[in-house]
DNA sequence: CTGAAAGCGCTTACAG
DNA sequence: CTGAAAGCGCTTACAG
């Protein structure tokens, strides 16, 4: 068996550049066996050896006034040389800047695992954050309100510079928890309330119009759709503007309430297309709900796109690699990540302006949607 | 306009319980403007308020000995009052504890959001680090060796107790960069070299034994693989692997290796469909390369299962809701991630045992497989 | 331009 | 059982 020990031990056989100087030429053995790795290199360290003060280092490694340009390229070189970066906790203790942001996710993790809506904020997010080299720290809670407990908790810790809320909902607790705990927010958000935090905005009205104008193209008049939880504040949005926008095209629209899960597309779809007046079209609140869709209209033998058109709101693979491929708003999912993460470092950065506009949607036209089929 | 100083005057509407109380009492106007929100409540206040030291304040909430427990239970009332949470940066710079491991992913983002294999690990894992209040910090790099940088730099910053590496290549620089790092490792993997870091492993052996044993059963005597890429070690286990048990049930396979992308997955599929002596099976290295392998087949109007099966090394929703379903071995991907997060903890804490394995996969048998034609 | 010093909010020996 | 004090590794006024 081996030991935490005997992997300290081991150290010398990694040949890596940095750090490999002289580092340990002060104290190379560590201390208490196991705690971990040599002695790490401070800006005591890097003051001693150039025989300056740990005040000038800092001003040096930091950028700032109070330095010359000599001192400067010094400190930068040695500091390069021994592998330096600053302790992170220091850094947060003394500047109250942890350059972190945090992300809570309540929601049922295999609804998390499926969906790639997630997955792919997160990249998007991750990719502007890799550029200003900050990071992000996780939570996947369950959708049982601990996810209060962990914003408040992080907020109270100190632990991020500021949050990215999703999944906004009715009279939603997370807002005025942290506007009150005083930490900078950004809501990726489908509204645009006054309400002084942060919100990165894609109103429902954009896709809502992709969709119905396509549809209505095609000659469809009475269509369904499918929803999320009306517990979203986006899905409430998409109701009523898909309502009004179907009015002005002389568009019927039934609304039924959907889980986003697959058997309940499943069974919804079920029931809209035994009605004696079935839909000619079909729109459903996400990518799992529509190929649920898909299967059912196959199952009972009505074809799509020639009997029923089935849309998607959201754009993913799934949608893309289902045969009929389904026809589907490509949100720009990372994009909007992106635009999120950049917004929440200016928010917390003290920008003034705490609203932005989300990059808009596309159409994107597969198979699965065709002329309203006329009887 | 709002500003953020706005945002801060705003706090006194939220109506939270916690911090409620009178934590503004002594200081309740804010510093700066915009800085974040009211004054934390810190063991200082909570010593002072209770007349005791803040060591006491410290041993009581950490459950240590040095407090009578009448003490203990004042300062955690109070704390629990107040809406207390030591400060997570002066936890970290006093006792080199972060509460935090980190995950570093270099793959290419497309693959990363399409795959679910990502996502569902990262929800294992959170499931446990939440059982034991752990936070994960991940970072999303390209794959253009950044995660060295990133790793070497949060091991130096002291941003984590410990990393969980994925995807190990050969020679794969990550591992000795850590031991000289001397953090706490745990590489989900699928061979079990004495390397002495952490180790949860998985042997490609046990999937090989279901798909084969699977195909066996149904007659297959001549099957391909498309693998993934050989820089993988899985990817090169599972070659041989595949290979030796094959040899000895008398089935003849052909490798293949593929990049796990679709349209690989399809090319690949086309070339093998098309041969003048097709196999009757394709176990494809994972479910996007297998749906596409789906495709082809139906494209060339080659029947499945009944001219070729098509199997994939690893279930996902892609696999479950492909038409026909496609036969796959469920790799327990949450469970393999949460067991991971717990050997890291351990290793961190110093356990000896480095190495464990990981909880075994089951097959998923779907309409993809079937008899192996007769001809 | 540079240094000595206080402070961020904890933990942890060390005396009482 | 309790308190005074040093220390973790930085940053930041404040004097020179």
């Amino acid at each position: 068996m081996t030991t935490p020990g005997s992997l300290a031990d081991d150290e010398r056989s990694g040949g890596d550049r940095a750090g490999g100087g002289n580092a340990g030429g002060e104290s190379a053995e560590d201390g208490p066996a196991g705690s971990g790795g040599r002695r790490r290199v401070t800006i005591s360290d890097l003051a001693r050896r150039l025989h300056i003060s740990k005040a000038s280092v800092s001003y040096a490694l930091n950028g700032r006034a109070g330095v010359s340009e000599e001192t400067r390229q010094r400190v930068l070189d040695l500091a390069e040389e021994l592998g330096f970066h600053p302790n992170s906790a220091a850094v947060a203790l003394s500047a109250s800047r942890t350059r972190t942001i945090g992300i809570v996710i309540a929601r049922d993790p295999a609804l998390i695992s499926t969906e790639a809506f997630y997955m792919r904020t997160l990249v998007g997010i991750e990719q502007y954050l890799n550029e200003v080299d900050s990071s992000l720290l996780l939570r996947l809670t369950g959708e049982h309100g601990e996810d209060l407990d962990v914003l408040r908790r992080w907020s109270r810790q100190g632990r991020v510079d500021g949050f990215i809320l999703f999944d906004e909902h009715d009279d939603d607790p997370r807002i005025p928890l942290l506007k009150e705990l005083g930490v900078p927010v950004v809501v990726v958000s489908s509204n645009d309330p006054d309400d002084e935090v942060g919100r990165l905005i894609s109103s429902p009205i954009e896709t809502v119009a992709l969709l119905l104008d396509h549809l209505a193209e095609l000659g469809h008049r009475d269509i369904a759709h499918i929803s999320g939880p009306f517990t979203f504040v986006h899905e409430q949005l998409r109701v009523r503007m898909l309502q009004e926008y179907a009015d002005r095209r002389g568009i019927a629209v039934r609304h039924v309430e959907g889980s986003y899960r697959y058997d309940d597309g499943a069974e919804l779809t079920r029931r809209l297309l035994t009605d004696p007046n079935p839909p000619t079209a079909i729109v459903l609140g996400n990518d799992l709900m529509a190929l649920a869709a898909l299967r059912v209209a196959t199952e009972l033998g009505t074809k799509v796109p020639d009997e029923v058109s089935i849309l998607a709101w959201d754009d993913s693979p799934l949608c893309e690699l289902a045969g009929p491929g389904i026809t589907a708003v490509d949100q720009k999912t990372m994009e909007r990540g992106r635009a999120a993460a950049d917004l929440l470092l200016r928010v917390a950065g003290g920008e003034p302006d705490l609203h932005e506009e989300a990059p808009a949607g596309e159409l994107r036209v597969r198979e699965s949607s065709g002329p309203a089929p006329k009887n």
